[in-house]
DNA sequence: GTGAAAGCGCTAACAT
DNA sequence: ATGTTAGCGCTTTCAC
């Protein structure tokens, strides 16, 4: 440096009055790095999203990194679009929970593909698409599962039913693993329950616990595999006036509502402040591959009173 | 068009192979216009900004902008940063959902001011700062709040409390002007309750109604100015045993976990709408000021039960 | 150690 | 009607 103090002094004074601001356009096309990381939902209403979006923003916003969001809504083309799109913008990185679809479901990931192709760096939260999109942060759900399983057989059930959506997707898989595993060790009787539709008013989810309750066939407890479904479970319950049926929950009650159910707490922050870190190593060091990297749950058995 | 058809299409199929799409970066530092729109909010996580993002969004994705997003976390500092970063992006308009700071609190908005110094078209939403960002387009709660009271009173309320935190904000003080004349139209008694803390576990609301169900004073009914603070009253009200006090709040309970409370909704969606037609105008002409919006508000009368 | 120049990818204005 | 060029604001390289 052999500017001198005072020039120095000059030219930021000048810069400061003027309101100069490095052009970040320019920079970007100059550097062909926009320190931009895309992030892409399904719904960023769901507490899961939220909080997984805070995870993020802490770590990446002190690292400097804008972040671009766009939300699927549950749905394979808007997401494809949606990546195109922050591709198309040059983002550095991109984080992303896929949509996931119903089991036999059309479903295309080109544009997961795509990414690859691109060479942009990309992580996966909370699932994965094997062979496609490997480098990703994901919860233990298996182990989390057969925890709150076994949770509920602590708590006196005879017998345990799975219900969920009958979504391709990892992390459902790890979850009913887990819970057929428990099952199995502990050798007691099952009833699964597979929705095929989001839609709360379709579905069988009545007809078939009315069924059983008919039959005198309910189980003593649930492992319900996500937390907007437990709700329909207790409210049905209710009305089918099963009271003694216990549940356990992935998912969170808000405090002004505890239902009671046993909760499984997932490391959703953590989740994402563990992947905006990947993502940021993969951008320096111009990786674009990586593995998957799995975080432990949480599971409550401070409250298993059962609804 | 003297291009032959062939070319044409020989040069179609060329760019196509060779996956070329112009890079968004070099036509932002070409044109000065980055297709992108910044967005502020206190926190993505509560259900009104959730519905607002979904009106930005439907709104602004088939006009081919992007948008950025961040969030303040109720923090005025972290507002300015963010606000400051996504000038520094050269976003070419900026939605914001402002900070706001309790009655008498230290609080800048110098950032906010820099917007309109930079001459970047900007749209408040919900809210508006006086004097500063006076384009806004927000809910007509002076009426909201005013029906709220109204539809207590015709349940039967011969008096009727307001609680909410004592905000510098437009828009709780409209509900609290609404309410105030409710009350005085219909020559009936109120009690007014402010919150000057965020912090649920401080504040004196628990010892104040505790104090008004000693005395005997408990109004008939309370119009809450947010959802938050809906359930706390609900709570405590429960637990004080004021069963018959109603409740009337600006919100909307889960499907799932109903209340009874009197609920007020907001056109939060048709917000988010609004302003962000409003930004593309003003992006498109050049234009950095507006006028202020007002969208009227729905208020439930079918469930008028109280708690 | 400092200053000049080239060029990132595009588009608008300009010659042909 | 088509082809060429200058330049958006920056950074990196290369002379000095």
């Amino acid at each position: 440096m052999r500017i001198s103090a005072k020039t120095q002094d000059r030219i930021h004074r000048l810069a400061a009055e003027r309101h100069y601001r490095p052009s970040s356009v320019a920079q970007a096309l100059r550097s062909q790095r926009t320190r931009t990381v895309g992030v892409v939902f399904p719904d960023v209403q769901e507490t899961f999203m939220n909080r997984v979006l805070k995870g993020i923003e802490t770590e990446l916003h002190p690292a400097d990194y804008r972040l671009m969001i766009s939300t699927s809504y549950f749905n394979g083309e808007t997401e494809a679009k949606n990546v195109r799109n922050l591709l198309d913008h040059e983002v550095d990185g991109l984080l992303i929970v896929p949509y996931a679809p119903f089991r036999g479901e059309a479903h295309v990931f080109d544009h997961l593909a795509e990414i690859v192709e691109r060479d942009v760096p990309a992580v996966a939260i909370d699932r994965y698409v094997p062979g496609v999109l490997d480098a990703a942060v994901v919860a233990d759900d298996f182990t989390a599962a057969r925890r709150g399983v076994e949770a509920l057989i602590a708590g006196g059930c005879g017998s345990v039913g799975y219900v969920g959506f009958d979504l391709e997707i990892t992390s459902l898989a790890e979850r009913y693993r887990g819970y057929q595993t428990a099952l199995e060790t502990a050798e007691l009787d099952g009833e699964t329950i597979l929705l095929t539709e989001r839609n709360p008013a379709a579905g069988d989810l009545h007809s078939r616990l009315a069924r059983l309750s008919a039959d005198g066939a309910m189980p003593d407890g649930f492992l319900v595999s996500s937390n907007g479904l437990s709700y329909r479970m207790w409210r049905i319950l209710d009305a089918l006036g099963e009271k003694r049926t216990k549940l356990a929950k992935f998912g969170e009650d808000p405090h002004w509502a505890e239902t009671g159910m046993i909760q499984i707490r997932q490391p959703h922050e953590e989740l994402g402040q563990r992947a905006a870190r990947r993502i940021c190593t993969m951008i320096a060091d111009g990786i674009t591959t990586g593995e998957r990297e799995v975080l432990s749950a949480e599971w409550a058995s401070d409250k298993e009173d059962g609804i």
